[in-house]
RNA sequence: GGUGAGGUGGGUGAGUGGCCGAAACCAACAGUUUGCUAAACUGUCGUACGUUUAACCGCGUACCGCGGGUUCGAAUCCCGCCCUCACCGCCA
């Protein structure tokens, strides 16, 4: 959520980012700003209210223990009047942080000033691509019909174990998921990040921190009898690792990586796109988190972006990456870059990472904090990204290097994956 | 699931109604001393909101797991909840 000192010093740039973002409710910030300054006011009266009754107090004290009852009576008198006014005070104080925290946590993040100005994913910005398209003219078949001929993936038993959206990979299908996964998080923590293996599950704090509630919960499952949710991506419990942290300046940047799978209930997005691994319930992905020095935000989310692009070619595979326009960017992010990598069967792009920088918008939430030079605490920024997603991954090894002998492997992965094609 | 113990500042831990935002020790930071390091000594050392300010300082308020209650006054007494630890039971 965005710090309140925004909205009393540059309320024109929340504005002019708040239109960017193509957020409608705009009349949110003067309101906001005018319940700010009553809260203000209330607590004033209220701080000076309270004071004459700790003086008050302290006084019977001393008048008691000089044996003078009549008088230390007089006084408590005059306290237990006061003490009803000072009740209601705190009382609509309390209502009016209440509101405010209501109006503020509806606002999106402000967009970063390169962020291209734009409604629909067709006004994205393409920064660059790579790789290359692969000749599929000897044979072209989908993920799907691949992972079906050699026994990679069982979508059929995934629907009788549990329902649509959760596949069973098999066989050389799950020595692949393994391999990836080892090979991703190896080549994150060679590159200074530390490795966590978080819980699955996570409380309604944690989920609050990351801005997964109060508004997306409909998008996680939900463990009713103990009021935990399934983690929609490990960024949820790894982030909140530091909530609460006030982190020593020497610590930043602190950088995490994390494997984990993902649940996600995607509900509204049936029959569209769904297809094989295109859209799961249940998917595996490794995640990065950086928190840093806010000066420092920017530069570190581009070395994030080189990082993982320097992953995807790795696999050879061929993609491109996009910076979102305003009107495409998640709520919480001030800068998005998605990586796409080009399914060549399918013939259509798929969204593999997304590596965005928060600014100080989570981490205001989860007050995680660094002590400045001067000494006083400050919100350090807070970054995250896929290194990378899975199942579209799979799809397009499967499909990008297929060949009629079989799949090739990236010469990178066979280490891990124990063959150099699966045959 | 059962029984018991307990949640206090970065850590250990004292504090059973006012002199407590909180002793002491450790850690950390700054300085003195020192050929360097170490030791010793001195000092600083929670957070948030508000107020004031160019900014600091200062001042006020709140916070001793969370939420209520009693009282002129609560870390301290009462009630509810959450969590942690130990042991037993069950179990991977």
């Amino acid at each position: 959520m965005l710090p309140i000192y925004l909205f009393r010093q540059e309320k024109e740039r929340v504005i002019e980012g708040l239109r960017k973002k193509n957020f409608k409710d705009l009349d949110l910030v003067e309101k906001i700003i005018s319940v700010d300054e009553q809260r203000r006011q209330v607590q004033v009266e209220s701080d000076t209210l309270a004071a004459t009754i700790n003086t008050a107090s302290k006084k019977i004290g001393q008048l008691m223990a000089q044996g003078q009852k009549a008088e230390a009576d007089l006084h408590k008198a005059e306290v237990s009047q006061s003490k009803e006014k000072a009740k209601e005070q705190v009382q609509r104080l309390n209502e009016l942080e209440a509101e405010l925290n209501d109006l503020i946590v509806r606002l999106p993040n402000l967009p970063h000033a390169s962020v291209p100005v734009g409604k629909t994913p067709e006004e994205n910005e393409i920064v660059r691509s790579g790789g290359q398209r692969p000749d599929l003219s000897a044979q072209k078949k989908a993920h799907w019909d691949l992972a079906a001929q050699y026994e990679l993936i069982d979508f059929e038993l995934g629907n009788k174990i549990t329902g649509s959206g959760f596949p069973v990979y098999t066989g050389r299908g799950a020595r692949l998921q393994r391999a990836l996964i080892s090979y991703f998080l190896d080549y994150n923590t060679q590159a200074g990040y530390k490795e966590f293996y978080p819980p699955y599950m996570v409380n309604e704090t944690t989920a609050y921190g990351t801005g997964q509630l109060p508004d997306k919960e409909g998008q996680m499952y939900h463990v009713a009898a103990d009021g935990f949710y399934l983690i929609p991506t490990a960024e949820v419990p790894v982030t909140n690792v530091y909530r609460d942290v006030i982190i020593a300046e020497a610590d930043l940047p602190v950088k995490m990586t994390a494997y984990s799978p993902c649940f996600r209930r995607e509900a509204g997005s049936y029959g569209k796109d769904v297809r094989g691994l295109n859209r799961v319930h249940q998917f595996d992905k490794v995640e990065i988190v950086q928190l840093v020095h806010p000066e420092q935000s920017y530069a570190v989310l581009e070395q994030m972006v080189l990082h993982v692009e320097q992953l995807l070619q790795s696999l050879g595979l061929e993609y491109r990456i996009l910076r979102l326009c305003g009107g495409d960017m998640s709520f919480t992010s001030a800068l998005t870059y998605d990586f796409e990598v080009y399914s060549a069967a399918q013939e259509r792009w798929l969204e593999v990472s997304s590596v965005s920088n928060f600014e100080n918008f989570q981490t205001n939430r989860m007050k995680i904090r660094f002590r400045d030079g001067s000494g006083k605490t400050q919100l350090v920024h807070s970054l995250n990204g896929s290194s990378l997603a899975l199942p579209r991954i799979m799809a397009c090894l499967l499909e990008n290097h297929q060949t009629p002998g079989g799949i090739k492997i990236p010469a990178a992965l066979q280490p891990y994956f124990g063959a150099d094609a699966i045959a």
